[in-house]
DNA sequence: CTTTGTGCTTGCATTTTGCAAGTTAGAATC
DNA sequence: GATTCTAACTTGCAAAATGCAAGCACAAAG
C-alpha cells in the first residue's frame, strides 16, 4: 500500500505516480503500448527490473489492467483502466511545458494531444 | 545540468522537476510560500538538506528566483518565474486528479485553482 | 527436442533520499 | 557590545530507490 506524506491532492497523486517511471509507462500507453516488451522498447531504456515492479504497482493503484492476450498465456496485455486514462489531461500538461520550456524536445504525436480519457473506458474502440 | 533520458517532453520535464518534491515546493510557491522557512512548515516534511538542494536546482533551471528580501539580507524570497508558474496548468490537473480519485484528500483552496501563469509575471500584482 | 523470444526474477553496485546534528549570520534583548 | 534567538543553511551517515547484468521459466517454431 502506498503511504501518503499529507492528504494534499498533489503530494498524494505524486506518491502513486511520482517516481521516475510511473507517468512515462501510462504515456506509453496513450500512445499505444500494451506490452512488456513496448514498454522496454521506449526511448527512455528502463531496466526490467524497475518495469515489472512498476506494472505492478501500477495494477495493485488501479491504474492499469493486465488481460492476458489469450487464455493460458503468460503473455500480458496492459491497458488503461479509465482511473489511470483520467491522469491525461495530467500528461498533456506536462508535454505542453516540456514542448514549450525545453529546446529541441520532439513534438508529442497527435494522437498523444487528441487522447481523452472517455477513450479508455471499458470497452475497446470500435473498429469502423 | 539536467541530464534528459530522451527527447520526449513529459519525460524530460520529469528529468527536471519529476523528483519527489520539487513539484510540492512550485506548490507551496503558487498559493503563497515564499521563504525557506514556509517551505519547511508544509505538511509533507521535507528535510532541510533535500530542500536547499531542490531550491537551488529550481533556481538553476530558471523555474523560480531568489531575490533577498532586504539588501545584504541573508533572508532568501522565493519567487515563481514566468517559466516555473507555465507549470501551474500541469500543477492543478495533477490536484484535480487526487481529489477525484483518492479518497479524504484536502481541498484545494480556491486560490490556487484560481492561479493563471499570467499572474506571475515580472511585476507584482497591482494593489487595489 | 533444440532454438528463439518474451516476460520476468535475482544479486549487487550506485544514486537518491532521510534524519539528526552542527554551523553561520543577521535581529532582537539586555 | 555580549547574549540569546531564529532563519537559513551544511555535513555525516543510514536507509531506500534505482540501475545493470545475468539468469530463468515458459511458450511457440522448427
Amino acid at each position: 500500500m502506498v503511504e501518503f506524506r499529507s492528504q494534499c491532492p498533489i503530494a498524494s497523486t505524486l506518491d502513486i505516480v511520482g517516481d521516475k517511471w510511473s507517468l512515462l509507462i501510462l504515456r506509453s500507453m496513450v500512445v499505444g503500448a500494451t506490452s512488456y516488451s513496448d514498454f522496454l522498447a521506449s526511448a527512455e531504456k528502463i531496466s526490467t527490473n524497475i518495469l515489472a515492479e512498476r506494472l505492478r504497482r501500477l495494477e495493485d493503484a488501479g491504474l492499469i489492467a493486465r488481460t492476458t492476450a489469450r487464455q493460458g498465456s503468460i503473455r500480458g496485455a496492459y491497458a488503461l483502466t479509465p482511473r489511470g486514462a483520467a491522469l491525461i489531461p495530467a500528461l498533456q500538461e506536462l508535454a505542453r511545458w516540456g514542448e514549450a520550456n525545453i529546446p529541441d524536445r520532439w513534438e508529442a504525436p497527435e494522437r498523444f494531444y487528441a487522447a481523452r480519457p472517455e477513450d479508455f473506458g471499458e470497452a475497446a474502440p470500435a473498429d469502423g
